[in-house]
DNA sequence: AGGCTTCCGTCATACGTATCACCGATCGGT
DNA sequence: ACCGATCGGTGATACGTATGACGGAAGCCT
């Protein structure tokens, strides 16, 4: 591991000052250097395998053009989306990304956030309320808008609603809900979403986001006299969950039972039957998230944005037995 | 946004120099720094909400003491664990952890990896051979040891061989091969396992690792007369795909067919029945990983590791049905 | 008492960059 | 021919930290 050239080197090969160098190489050379100086050290540079040293220049500018993605875990399907999606707009505007998982105990991501490495935090469906950032620029994905901090969302309340619909369409008129074991804010929002089109819906709350916890939550609103037509649940692996239950039921989906998921991940079509569910545009949030987050950076103030779902209707809903 | 205090704020606040602060802070000052004055650095830096500008650190130091995990996409089940056993290791020899995505272009890591901000990486199932980290030390996981740098693996031979065993004395004789649409060592390695105790295995290459792909392989294999009464996966996704096929044609599982995954991801334990398959220690991937990264940055070589797999059964292999 | 340690700290400096303040030379205008 | 402006660069400096060299004061030994 030898010595990296400087910017020092390339100005004596060539030929040229240290200053000259930084000029060119910053691109503020127009009209202040000779275009063949300015090939010369472009050329030297090149030769060279210059690379500025980001810790100086960081240094030398007091900032560092990078913002932290911090997600609760790097397993869920929607970060690799909203990656792609902040990423892109932070590229276009000379940001890094950095991605840092954060688990419940928030250790090991301050050393990054607390040494200024960084200028800004887009969070991620942080809902532990784990947001202390320091006093760093925040916004926030996938949370409760009554957050001290400009949030950006998925429209779950729309995407519920048009579940809602789909189902009222096939003609239900009485359904469960499964209702996944988040925060209190999706819980709320979810259910007021699903009591406009069915006031008198069977709630179930499962203790966790596992499919052992959604079966016996499902086994609870199905193995009763009066049980539903249909089963809406938050989530996708919830709904794997309803499956089992059905099955252990003896029920058939969808001749006996409709069910819904939510978020349209891979599991929604390895089931059988394919699952019909919500499709987020989870690059689109990223990209959202990183503009409001580069509004904040510029002083500005960015509106809180809420982007609409897809329902993606397969076979596992069909009308209700009786009609 | 305020400025934040320097170390020199620090030494003022407490009546000493800087120099002193920065031994202090460092640790070092045993022996050196009569124990009060040590005290009331801590003291003052508590009071200012001193952090020490990494910039300048790193700058100073020369290192950044920070390592690169290179994943090929964040959605993925085994990540998570890895980023972990990985992140524990680093933190307990004062090292952090970047997380960046590296998709196939390869470009936006680019401006981390240049520009020294970095001492090492930890590259994560690099099937496109994007391998081209400058001269940085690197440590390769779950990909081909003939790479030119060590490789810390799955025992996936190992985990073949048992899956093939399990098979074996359930009494299988003829089986089926799906392979997943990976790179040509991983496809030689596993056929090569499987091969040993099923001479005359029926091989099918999935087009990709997709349960769509899976399903059209898997109808190839178990759509003729002397179709096999067991059917080996190469990853859980793919043998949701042939959970498909089978109930296609008819089949039950494992009453006419008995099926294997391999990975366990939640994937395994949704499908009906839940499936038999072979679980990976990912977070001991990602330790020995970072443990042999550092033993690389300590200018020793590290020797590859193999990490054995557990065999987890489920409801999905059973003997044939003519025994 | 004088010299040698030990204790407790300070001074100065360098890391590599970006930028502000200059400055010599050339050139156009009158 | 002289002045001001423009061109094409250079010199010096500061960002905040860690550390090697240095040094005053006090204690110990002979």
């Amino acid at each position: 591991m030898d010595k990296r050239p400087t910017s020092r080197d390339v100005a004596r090969a060539a030929g040229v000052s240290q200053s000259t160098v930084s000029i060119v190489l910053a691109g503020k050379a127009e009209g202040r250097v000779k275009p063949e100086t300015r090939q010369a050290v472009h050329e030297a540079a090149r030769r060279l395998g210059y690379r500025p040293n980001l810790a100086a220049r960081n240094l030398r500018l007091g900032r560092t053009r990078t913002v932290l993605l911090v997600v609760p875990t790097l397993t869920g399907p929607v970060f690799g989306p909203i990656y792609a999606g902040a990423a892109e707009v932070a590229a276009a505007r000379g940001f890094g990304l950095i991605v840092h998982p954060w688990p419940d105990d928030a250790g090991p991501a301050r050393s990054q956030v607390d040494t200024q490495a960084i200028e800004g935090v887009l969070a991620s469906s942080i809902v532990g309320g784990v947001t202390d950032f320091g006093d760093l620029p925040v916004v926030l994905m996938d949370s409760d808008p009554a957050a001290p901090a400009p949030t950006i969302n998925f429209d779950v309340a729309g995407g519920m609603r048009a579940i809602a619909g789909h189902l009222a369409a096939l003609g239900h008129r009485r359904i469960g809900h499964l209702a996944a074991a988040v925060d209190a804010w999706t819980f709320r929002v979810r259910g007021e979403a699903l009591a406009d089109a069915f006031p008198g819906a069977l709630v179930r709350r499962t203790t966790a986001i596992d499919v052992a916890a959604a079966r016996q939550a499902a086994l609870d609103l199905l193995d009763r006299p009066d049980r539903p037509s249909a089963l809406v649940c938050d989530d996708d692996v919830i709904a794997a969950g309803a499956y089992k239950a059905a099955r252990a039921l003896g029920l058939d989906i969808p001749g006996d039972l409709s069910v819904t998921g939510f978020d349209d991940v891979l599991l929604a079509t390895a089931l059988e039957p394919e699952l019909t569910t919500v499709r987020l545009p989870a690059e689109q949030l990223g990209a959202a998230a990183m503009t409001a987050l580069l509004e904040v950076l510029d002083d500005h103030r960015p509106s809180g944005v809420s982007l609409p779902g897809e329902l993606i209707a397969r076979r596992s809903t069909a009308p209700p037995a009786g009609s």
